[in-house]
DNA sequence: GAGCTCTGAATTTTT
DNA sequence: TTCAGAGCTC
């Protein structure tokens, strides 16, 4: 490659290890990146150098863990050289499981699929397996049968650790071991089933593309396909994942993957750090780079997270630093309850807030989704704006599921799933219908409009035949805008769902914002696909058209967090039990993912990091009225890590805080929207 | 076979 | 509290 100077006089804005990877030539390339040390950047300018370089953007392919993430750099890969930009469109990124897509809809034939597949959630794959439990009669035997939920997390670490079911149950199901006999044959109609309907599960878009490349000619013709492959949070992938990028690089061995150890917190998807460690030898030859300076927090933060990390076993050394000196030391607020936690951190969001940090410079961090619904109803009583990414989806929401299963089904009329889920909806229709109806479809050659002419009971009949109707219009609109599609459900949908759900109007509301996002597609196939494999994240995605005026705080589950950065940020609930959850202190290795869980909350703090914990948790449900407990502070706050943090007890509160927090709140939407008038 | 009522159990993170 | 599932009635 020629270094054209005159071209390339950006790469004077990368320190000398990150020029190193970003002009690193051909062949296999480990960066090891710590938190904050510019990893987005170095991916950005890698993309821009190797376009510069000559490299066809349509032969690069960027794998991240969101499509968020591979938007963002490339649109800094654009910006970076002016002539760039155009080109960057044509670069393949996204998520393993969205290019999976896209290569498996290329090459369904030789994947033995059909092009028009749907995709199952994970919602939906636990309902098939679920069924199949059922019609197995493995529901009533005396000794409980592991629910659909643990069948399907079963299945799940088997595929995506590529290991063997009776390894999987001793190591992670100990309690359902005894079963292995029942779940096996449970599995291997899980699987037939879903061939035969033509539909993938998450885990199948992986395990397909896998066995595409495992074909040596595949390999082969794939490894051709892409010059370039590029893998970002590379800690966090799994087995499967692995074993694709070493199909993909058959003929060709340059790859370049960029991860932390120390971030690693997918392992109950099956991520494995050991794809970081043993990427030396999977990739005979590979240059390891590691980026060390870190660009985000300031020392004093930047020192908590290195001391909390320490307590870590096994990790590439890595010695982060900064040269941001200056600083507040972190703050560990001790807490009466959540209701004063609740307080305190609203009383610092609108102090810094007053102080000109924006409210989306601030981030309010939590161990599980739940963990901030007080909060938001503080937030909201206050008239504070904020969008919560993380936790509960949109998707999962049953009105949503319906209405995305009559668009499913007439996209691929062989997608049970969907049809038993619509079909139900209907007065007189329960699951004997429902399956005696699906069967009418299959002999009648899995027409879908077919479903006119089967025979209900005269009560369902009316139903029956507007929906047969609807289904008919879908089939017609095949082509037609997806909003329009949706309308048309909507249209059917809207009094049913009226009849089914307690309140139908927000629900309702959901479905408009539906037809909205619909709108900016202009195929089922892909709107289908985006919904599924990248859904909406946050409760903003669903707003609507967007305001500009909008400032909002961010609320996000530490995972979702992952790759972000704030200038203030608030752990929340940093108590024992809740951080680490309880539900992940049963073995050494989920502790040792709670505490890189706790270090990636901590590094996401620029400026101000305030953690934060209830003494006292009032149980909410399943208890009596009055009963509460104690907490104990979260274990991975050693006493060295005690020593760089300025502990601050709240023992009650006062009445004065609160009347000036009441009148700093006022109204701060409107404030925010004032920014904007002219 | 649909759909209601009662009981008992669980309760995280996400593609 | 909420949800899934079992069992009962129409």
């Amino acid at each position: 490659m020629n270094k054209k100077a005159a071209n390339l006089s950006w790469l004077e804005d990368l320190n000398p290890q990150q020029q190193t990877a970003v002009t690193y030539g051909d062949g296999p390339l480990l960066v090891v990146a710590g938190a904050g040390t510019g990893k987005t950047k170095t991916l950005a300018y890698r993309v821009a150098y190797l376009i510069a370089q000559g490299v066809n953007p349509g032969k690069i392919l960027l794998l991240t863990f969101t499509r968020r993430a591979a938007q963002e750099m490339l649109r800094r890969a654009a910006h970076i050289a002016q002539r760039g930009s155009p080109a960057t469109v044509r670069v393949w990124g996204g998520t393993f499981h969205a290019t999976a897509n896209r290569l498996l809809r290329i090459y369904a034939k030789a994947a033995g699929l059909s092009k028009d597949f749907t995709i199952l959630d994970q919602g939906d794959a636990e309902d098939l397996i679920g069924l199949i439990r059922h019609e197995k009669g493995l529901h009533n035997r005396e000794k409980r049968f592991p629910r659909k939920r643990t069948c399907l997390a079963i299945y799940s670490r088997c595929v995506n650790g590529s290991l063997r079911l009776k390894d999987v149950l001793e190591r992670y199901f100990p309690w359902c071991a005894a079963w292995e006999e029942e779940l096996r044959p449970l599995f291997k109609q899980y699987v037939s089933r879903k061939q035969e309907r033509n539909v993938l599960d998450y885990d199948d878009l992986l395990l397909y593309w896998v066995q595409l490349v495992s074909d040596e000619k595949f390999a082969n013709r794939l490894s051709k396909r892409f010059d370039h492959i590029l893998v970002d949070e590379y800690q966090d992938t799994n087995k499967l994942q692995a074993q694709i990028l070493l199909g993909m690089r058959y003929g060709n061995n340059n790859i370049m993957v960029v991860g932390d150890d120390a971030q690693s917190i997918y392992g109950f998807r099956g991520a494995t750090v050991r794809n970081i460690l043993d990427f030396p030898k999977e990739f005979p030859g590979t240059s390891i780079v590691k980026l060390e300076q870190n660009y985000r927090s300031i020392a004093p933060v930047l020192e908590t997270a290195n001391l909390v990390i320490a307590g870590a076993k096994e990790r590439y050394p890595k010695n982060l630093w900064s040269d941001r000196e200056e600083g507040e030391r972190p703050k560990l607020v001790t807490c009466k309850d959540e209701t004063q936690q609740n307080e305190y951190v609203i009383q610092q969001i609108l102090r810094h807030y007053e102080e000109g940090i924006a409210l989306h410079k601030q981030a309010v961090l939590f161990r599980a989704g739940h963990l901030s619904d007080s909060l938001e109803l503080e937030l909201t009583r206050k008239n504070i704006p904020y969008h919560k990414y993380g936790g509960l989806r949109f998707l999962e929401a049953s009105h949503v599921k319906d209405l995305i299963a009559f668009l499913r089904l007439a996209e691929n009329p062989r997608d049970e799933m969907a049809w038993l889920r619509v079909l139900q909806l209907m007065d007189g229709i329960g699951p004997g219908t429902a399956s005696q109806a699906i069967r009418h479809v299959v002999e009648h050659g899995n027409s879908p409009e077919s479903i006119g002419t089967f025979n209900v009971r005269p009560s369902a009949r009316k139903q029956m035949a507007a929906f047969a109707e609807t289904v008919s219009d879908l089939v017609h609109a095949g082509s037609s805008h997806p909003a329009l599609q949706i309308e048309r459900i909507r249209r059917f949908y809207d009094p049913l769902l009226h009849k089914l759900y307690e309140n139908p109007g927000a629900r309702s509301r959901d479905l408009v914002s539906l037809e909205q996002i619909a709108s900016g597609y202009r195929l089922r196939r892909d709107f289908l696909v985006d919904l599924q494999l990248d859904p909406p994240t946050s409760t903003g995605d669903l707003a609507g058209p967007p305001h500009r005026e909008d400032d909002w705080l961010v609320l996000s589950t530490i995972h979702s967090a992952k790759g972000c950065e704030w200038d203030v940020v608030y752990l929340i609930h940093a108590a024992d039990g809740f951080l680490p959850s309880d539900m992940a202190t049963g073995s050494e290795e989920e502790i040792e993912e709670e505490l890189r869980l706790t270090y990636v909350a901590l590094t996401r703090a620029r400026d101000f990091l305030y953690i934060s914990w209830p003494l006292r948790y009032y149980h909410r449900w399943y208890a009596m009225s009055d009963s509460s407990s104690y907490a104990q502070p979260c274990r991975f706050f050693t006493d060295d890590v005690m020593k760089s943090l300025d502990e601050v007890y709240l023992e009650q509160d006062s009445e004065v805080d609160r009347r000036s927090e009441a009148t700093n709140s006022r109204d701060i939407a409107e404030r925010i929207r004032e920014m904007w008038e002219e």
